[in-house]
DNA sequence: AACCTTTATCGTAATATTGCAATTAACAAA
DNA sequence: TTTGTTAATTGCAATATTACGATAAAGGTT
């Protein structure tokens, strides 16, 4: 096979991997880094950042938008990048709900 | 190609991406989940938990052991799977560390 | 209009991931 | 030793991801 079963897990289960997921490759990562150094949503400039190709990098770009991190609006010409502010820390939050579920008095080993 | 550029990034990102993308899958956040519901690391009846099968299961647990998310150990001829309690709060760190560096006062759009 | 700049999309090749049947390995129990 | 139980490994098919050249789309400039 190959393809993901996500019909046999939970709604949010399926939603934190797919946001994993997003987070889970170097490139994405890097572009992150870099909106959140800037601040300004410098735009096009991510790809002479990073050593990817033109195309490479709007892909990229286009997963972290699907992910809900960064959006994208339309300045002259160009795309002007940024966090997405509203998401950015429900996210966080979504990641940090699995994390805060271990607790170190009950477990075994 | 296909193959990602792990070189051309720096060491933390790679982590970074790297842990990301160990929890991008919905099965492993739902055997992770499972062990941090049972508390105990009650071990392979996560095959009986999950509509998938052992030798998937165990790559997948394979999987979340690399990362450092999981540990197991032997007991008798089965294997006991826990939260790795030491590198846990590490890794969470690790991910916060991302989200942390936002700031929405100088955010632009 | 013709031209340049910027970014998205298409097409395709290389590689990685996912899933499982079959098998193996390791150990316990009879 | 033989049998049973549990989990890892192997091998392979299906699918997904990554990367980029070529091209298209959209808007600005001359």
């Amino acid at each position: 096979m190959g393809a993901t079963k996500t019909t046999h897990f939970t709604e949010r289960q399926n939603e934190l991997a797919t946001l994993a997921k997003a987070l889970g490759h170097p490139a994405r990562i890097a572009i992150l880094e870099h909106l959140l150094k800037v601040n300004a949503c410098i735009c096009g400039d991510i790809v002479n950042e990073l050593p990817l190709a033109q195309p490479t990098i709007s892909q990229h770009l286009k997963e972290l938008k699907n992910a809900g991190l960064i959006k994208g609006e339309i300045e002259g010409n160009s795309i002007c990048y940024c966090i997405n502010e509203k998401n950015w820390r429900k996210i966080q939050k979504i990641v940090n709900s699995l994390f805060d579920k271990f607790n170190s008095q009950t477990n075994c080993c």
